[in-house]
RNA sequence: GCGGGUGUAGCUCAGCUGGUUAGAGCACUAGAUUGUGGAUCUAGGGGUCGUGGGUUCAAAUCCCAUCACUCGCCCCA
């Protein structure tokens, strides 16, 4: 424990930044019930083998960046690094597979062991979606729709490019692997070291890779679509026609992939260009094959997950918190009187600010400092009419209103 | 895990190639203003110069290590 700061990649949130946070969140809770789904949320944490299983011995997540200890009864933990493996979890420890299909909302933090970096933590946090038991393209439609409702709504969405690719079905992406493979095996030695790497691991990979050489290579490497079987591009051709009905906007990258081994056909990210290298911003597909791995009755399934971090820093219209009414009292003795009231008005769903001490000019300079929209002034002149000062605080103007009415002319601050 | 940059007050920073008690603005506290905030003026509090070690008569300043932050790689939301 180093001179009390947290701990590398975790930070505390203040209340403006909570509040962003919150923004988000309810605003994407708030389209994602529009469209039916319901908020759920898993535990952070669960056996390592759900992760393991589900995400692919190869993946980093995996290999280098899970949050794994051994807990008091000697059983394996990780905190999860992401939320879908948990949903599918769920899907199955709750026997849910006979109430399909499934529309669930969820947030909260996730952990990975990372080196943080601008918009990556090592606890961040997501909000996400998952839609089970649906395998007709049209789930793909939705989903990706009620994500760009909700870069939307949020302002974001002219800052975003929502990029498209599929990967087929099984047969169609093994098949490809294998052609990529024979491919880049030609040009092994030119490849990065890190793509050298990838070649065994995941190859697909290498088609992303930022290198300058290997990106000469990747040039002439074969396409993706040539790889596709009749099923996986009339899938692919139904998601694409969907998106048209709905007008949404997509760029066709066939140099997408996705670093989860469960995907499959569907692959995007909404991708902004006004933060730096980490500009993924909301990103999901299809995962037909997890649940089956997992253990669980094969069920098809697509969501998306958001980071809420990278999310906040977009962000501009941020609505502000509710601006609260300050109560003060002239004099000591009023103090009991004026707390009261201002009981009975925070009673009536006011916000209400008490200062603790110090004479009028101290109280009213700490309700402006806390943005008060207004001051009720509590002092023995009024009081003997059984009346109080109200004070506009934006324009300076005050009244005297009577205690009875106080409740009712207070709204026109709410 | 790898490479570059940065670390001086709560915040933003100044402090030249080492030289006495380390500075500014903002913020904070108090007063001018014993029934009126946002402006102004005055006074005041606050710093182990990230941490540890080294060089030196002398280190915020030079060297090493370490930690944190930051940008990029890997990977990802």
């Amino acid at each position: 424990m180093a001179n009390l700061q947290p701990v590398r990649g975790t930070r505390d949130i203040h209340p403006d930044e909570r509040q962003r946070h919150r923004f988000i969140e309810e605003t994407a809770r708030n389209v994602a019930a529009r469209y039916g789904y319901t908020e759920i949320s898993t535990p952070i944490f669960e056996f390592s083998e759900v992760f393991k299983r589900t995400l692919g011995d190869t993946s980093d997540i995996v290999t280098k960046e899970m949050y794994t200890f051994e807990d008091k009864g000697g059983d394996e933990i990780t905190l999860r690094p992401e939320g879908t493996a948990g949903v599918a979890r769920m899907l199955i420890s709750g026997g849910l597979a006979q109430d399909l299909p499934l529309k669930y909302f969820y947030r909260g933090p996730m952990f990975r062991y990372e080196r943080p970096q601008k918009g990556r933590f090592r606890q961040f946090h997501q909000t996400g979606i998952e839609l089970l038991g649906v395998p007709e393209p049209l789930g793909d439609v939705e989903v990706i729709a009620l994500g760009a409702s909700v870069l939307n709504e949020l302002g974001l969405l002219s800052k975003t490019t929502l990029e498209l690719n599929t990967l087929g079905n099984a047969e169609s992406r093994n098949s490809y692997r294998e052609k990529l493979i024979a491919y880049f095996n030609d040009f092994r030695s030119d490849l990065s070291e890190d793509s050298q790497d990838r070649l065994e691991r995941n190859p697909l990979r290498i088609l992303d890779s930022k290198d300058k050489q290997d990106q000469n290579i990747v040039a002439n490497a074969p396409e993706f679509s040539e790889s596709l079987d009749g099923e996986s591009k009339e899938f692919f051709a139904a998601v694409t026609e969907g998106l048209d009905v709905l007008s949404i906007a997509y760029r066709l990258n066939s140099r997408l992939v996705r670093g989860l081994d469960y995907y499959c056909h569907t692959a995007f990210e909404f991708t902004t260009w006004e933060l730096g290298t980490q500009g993924t911003v909301l990103a999901g597909g299809r995962y037909d094959g997890l649940v089956g791995q997992m253990g669980g009755t094969s069920t098809a399934g697509v969501g998306w997950a958001a980071g809420i971090e990278r999310l906040a820093m977009l962000a501009e219209d941020i609505p502000e918190e509710v601006r609260p009414i300050a109560i003060i009292p002239v004099v000591p003795e009023l103090q009991d009187k004026s707390l009261e009231i201002a009981q009975d008005l925070r009673s009536r769903g006011f916000t209400i600010e008490f200062g603790y001490r110090g004479n009028m000019s101290r109280r009213l300079k700490r309700a402006n400092k806390l943005n008060a929209i207004a001051s009720v002034i509590i002092g023995p002149d009024e009081l003997e009419r059984g009346a109080a000062t109200v004070r506009n605080l934006d324009s300076g103007d005050q009244q005297e209103v009577s205690l009875e009415v106080l409740a009712d002319h207070l709204k026109q601050f709410s």
